[in-house]
DNA sequence: TAGTAAAAGGACATTTATGTCTTTTTAAGG
DNA sequence: CCTTAAAAAGACATAAATGTCCTTTTACTA
């Protein structure tokens, strides 16, 4: 797959929580995971992981659930790709050789560099504040939605 | 981006038949497996898959194995993607929402459709005859040597 | 300070991808 | 024919990703 659901759900459930960042109260589990149809104790695993990682917060107990910290919008998607897929995302080579870099590129990695590059840039480059910004009417719904 | 062991298999298997395709005999999966350092009976479902596809042929019994047919040559790195990961790959939403393309984007969409599109276009023109043509003295070699 | 609501943590279950083994079919060669 | 070598087919096994459930910890509230 291109992504893991990981992923999604973990782009997800943040943009989720940053979205409500003005309603100054915090985000339950529960109401992320009913919200995007995701499954509530596998989403706790991967929020958990982004808390862990220090790029959203969370307090327990009565009135707890998530909030953005002032990293949070300055994350950007590498960055939670970087977690949920690991450190080789990028760099893996496409036909599963073991040594495959620019001075020993397998058949296919010059050919596809050029776009794997370009793309790890934009997903470097764009932060959760980025997308934000573009709170469409429609925005939180192309959230919700999601498949299977 | 990312693609499965499976796809690695099948494109490292019917390059190396691909290689031989001089040598006057067929190819049979033993070869290809203990060649490429990858599982034989798994190999040989891949390589099946590309047979009952059409772009590759094989006859069973003795002397019998793996070559390649008018098709081979020209099958594009596209078409064995189709075959390995589904007609999906290339469309499904980053963010796994349901609906989510040109006309629905979802946010990370339209930032990241340029590099899709670019890939997508490299795979579908780029084909195994293009491959072989680079068949510098390491190019065997750049793909016998498998990861894990 | 007791009750409650929330995240955190860990054990277990299911599904999907990957890998192995055995049997069947088929063709060549003696 | 009979043996042999090969792909094809299908059953089974393992590993990794995904999903569920139960318990523990923690903080608010009454």
């Amino acid at each position: 797959m291109v992504l893991s659901k990981s992923f999604g759900y973990a782009l997800r459930g943040i943009l989720y929580v940053a979205l409500l960042k003005d309603e100054g109260r915090n985000v339950s589990i529960d109401e992320i995971a009913s919200r995007l149809s995701v499954p509530r104790h596998f989403l706790g695993k991967i929020m958990k992981a982004m808390v862990k990682a220090g790029i959203l917060s969370s307090v327990r107990g009565q009135q707890g659930g998530f909030f953005i910290n002032e990293r949070t919008l300055g994350t950007s998607i590498g960055a939670i790709i970087l977690l949920t897929e690991g450190k080789n995302y990028f760099s893996t080579c496409l036909l599963s050789l073991r040594q495959c870099n620019a001075d020993n590129p397998c058949p296919m990695h010059n050919r596809v560099q050029e776009f794997r590059n370009g793309l790890q840039n934009i997903y470097g480059q764009t932060t959760i504040g980025d997308l934000l910004k573009e709170d469409k009417p429609g925005f939180i719904n192309s959230i919700t939605t999601g498949v299977k």
